[in-house]
DNA sequence: CCTCAAAACCTGTATGACAGGTTGCTATAC
DNA sequence: GTATAGCAACCTGTCATACAGGTTTTGAGG
């Protein structure tokens, strides 16, 4: 806040974020969608009056963001909405303890008890079934944590996904990356088998209320699950 | 969900890849926080037994997701907490039409009605101090549209950051960069400078309820904030 | 018109070179 | 003994070139 190079843009632009913005601002006035494809490097190396270095390091900028799609021989292409870039930067605010796994769970829980809602009112019977079919597999191999893991994980995505609201797909699957790492704390603190199963019995309401069309009753259902899964990472002394 | 290569990792891991998560495995091993220095690249070349080419795009990509810092000279520094990969993928969402404006507000109001709760509950006094000056300043410009624009996202901003979780801050700032495009819109369909004041007045009752530390109020106000901000946005024809 | 192979083009990686910035050490001056 | 100036070592930024291997285009031959 105090330093000026800090707030605004690069004091030295650098040749490389001259570049990424040529390719982002191409991308901006050729009106290009997901998929299609960009000039070669060989082009904007012209283009920019660089060295291939530098534009070879803006597209591989742009495509750690997964903002463009590289593959060898082929041109880059526009990429499709993807969440790479968001999950790293998460990732990245855990393991530097910038931010910690509470306070990510604090803005899940926020947002889906958005895409809960949403998601009553929305969803289609496709997106229905799928919900319940991953709070089904839950149940159904309750024995194997990691296996449950993925499905809860599937689950709170695929409610996402029935909001029709791609940023919050983007957002609560940028999280799924800091579940994976806390998920199997949660459960070892659900010490008995009564405990875990009541758990799986919260993601087959939720499914339930969303089946209904309810949106009341599924944010909820979803509250509870959340409040419980916060106490359970509290428990396991979680901050 | 159906090809394999899209949630796995790449078919093919390709050597940038590889280095860039032998970089961010380097900070999480060492438990490096921000600020901490990085080895050079000469090293990681070493390390890795690739060319320096490699561990500079990786080193690169990092860089441009603000991961890490890189200056001239200086090895590269483990990075705060940043939104610039964010908005990027919200602005590369956006100029290629596969979200909406209308889908980022969504997800501004539902983030936003609880960082206004949090703000209430949480603000210190110069929390609270910044956010009114912010609004204060919006009426005090309010006849200079660009003006009262960057008040109106350091309001929402000084909002998120009262909140005390630097998750929420970290969205809606990277939300901004599409309020600056779609904010001049919104204000021009308030035609009358009545409904302008009018417009301010509602910043000015949020700010006033999170210095009360009144979440409720705060929510209200907040709430009524959002909804005419999307009319007005409907009005204009904005999907 | 179809098929298939070569050519043209493209990206992935490596190597070497040099400019310019940063840091730390050392030798000199005080 | 201490302070300082300057030099040496190291580091990143950029460029040029080369070649391997994948992809698309083209054109010749059937």
């Amino acid at each position: 806040m105090q330093d000026p190079t800090e707030t605004a843009a690069e004091p030295n632009p650098g040749l490389v974020s001259t570049a990424i913005q040529a390719i982002t601002q191409h991308i901006r006035s050729e009106g290009l969608a997901a998929g299609d494809p960009l000039p070669s490097e060989a082009a904007m190396t012209r283009q920019l009056n660089v060295s291939r270095t530098v534009v070879r390091e803006a597209f591989r900028s742009l495509s750690a963001m997964r903002l463009i799609d590289m593959s060898a021989g082929r041109r880059a292409t526009v990429a499709k909405l993807d969440t790479g870039a968001m999950s790293m930067v998460i990732e990245h605010g855990i393991t530097t303890q910038q931010i910690s796994v509470h306070q990510v769970y604090d803005v899940r829980r926020t947002i889906e008890m958005r895409t809960v809602a949403l998601a009553a009112l929305r969803r289609t019977e496709a997106e229905a079934a799928a919900i319940a079919q991953s709070a089904r597999l839950m149940r159904e191999n309750f024995q194997n944590p990691e296996i449950v893991m993925e499905h809860d994980i599937a689950f709170h995505e695929a409610i996402a996904a029935a909001s029709h609201n791609p940023v919050f797909s983007l957002i609560v699957t940028a999280f799924s990356g800091v579940t994976r790492r806390t998920w199997v704390i949660g459960w070892r603190t659900r010490s008995s088998s009564e405990d875990q199963l009541k758990m799986i019995k919260g993601h087959e309401d939720i499914a339930e209320a969303i089946l209904k069309g309810d949106p009341r009753l599924a944010v909820e259902h979803m509250a509870q699950h959340f409040d419980k899964s916060v106490k359970a990472l509290l428990d396991a002394g979680i901050a």
